[in-house]
DNA sequence: TTGGTATAGAACATCATGTCTGATAACAAA
DNA sequence: TTTGTTATCAGACATGATGTTCTATACCAA
């Protein structure tokens, strides 16, 4: 990962409170509502600040790298834990974990940045699994392009319905649903 | 449908000509990127005669209701004709009928509140279906609620995927890989 | 024809965004 | 510790979009 570290200790002072005031205003009020007002008043910062670092509130939030980071690494724990095609049991447990945060992000009133950030994740992992094992499944008709789209969407889409249903079963019920309805291991 | 009309013809024309300005503009910029300012030049109205009869751009855009009862309609009727369990033929074949307007509703950069209209939609039918027939496939485990919603996402993100894409594949195409991977008829 | 009402046009208040300034304080390096 | 650099602060400011309010006018249904 390109974690370049500031030299300044003052700016990672200001990126980490700027980062603090997001994740905590996103969970409160949802991330369209947050003003760029909203988060330089809970992180205590200058206006110019701001924008010295960030162009807009976008940026910010792009730059925020943990959770692609904390995405990568939990996918790739269960790829190696059970072989499956895609590390949904992992994916389950770490969002449960977090699911305060995970359901601010991915649920009913989500972050589209966010939402297509997690799906190319998804979709780069299924896509490489399809090309290392062509013949998991019988052969069939239908592109890998398409197929490894089909698993990347059914499995963001079961994440985001058990979040916004506060999570009704437990993540190994849940692992077991999508590998029956998509017929994988 | 609740379609009242307007006993004063200068509403009726008001509104004809913002929900025209309105579709023009969201193929040509994108829904996000539209203002109100835009809307009422473009439709040639005066800016208190928008808030006459809307309060926000969100409110011009649901009752603008052509779509949903558009999506309806064609649901119907392929539930009739084939007896599938959703009426994936029809809708691609409507999608791609009209695709550079839907592309702008519901492709990479599309617009929650219709992507959420049409899942919907989409979901009630399902949830409908299974209840009919609820050993069209092999006794599961897995509960209706959770099957009704795989069904709708699966298919809203293939119709998605086709329209980001072009329309690589015909229609009929498209149906028989969705009925493949979601194993229905 | 008449009384009602939708509309135009423009002014206005409000709010969020983004820019810019100069003074101050914190910093890394020597 | 000193020094040159630079991030920060505070505030003023321009801009642009939103939403409200007003009056005169033109259109409408009955």
């Amino acid at each position: 990962m390109t974690n370049e570290r500031p030299p300044d200790r003052r700016v990672r002072r200001t990126k980490q409170r700027l980062d603090d005031a997001l994740e905590s205003l996103i969970i409160e009020k949802g991330y369209d509502k947050i003003t760029v007002q909203d988060l330089i008043d809970r992180a205590d910062v200058g206006r110019s600040t701001f924008y010295a670092h960030y162009e807009t509130k976008d940026e910010l939030l792009i730059s925020w790298t943990q959770l692609a980071d904390d995405m990568e690494l939990h996918m790739a724990q269960e790829q190696t834990d059970a072989g499956s095609t895609m590390p949904s049991l992992a994916l389950f447990r770490h969002l449960g974990e977090y699911h305060r945060l995970y359901k601010a992000l991915l649920g009913g009133r989500g972050i589209d940045i966010v939402t297509e950030m997690i799906h190319s994740t998804l979709l780069r992992h299924a896509t490489s699994e399809l090309e290392r094992h062509p013949d998991v499944n019988d052969q069939t008709t239908i592109p890998i392009e398409v197929r490894a789209g089909f698993l990347a969407s059914s499995l963001l889409a079961l994440l985001t319905w058990w979040l916004d249903n506060d999570m009704p079963y437990p993540p190994e019920k849940m692992d077991e649903i999508y590998k029956e309805l998509t017929k994988t291991t």
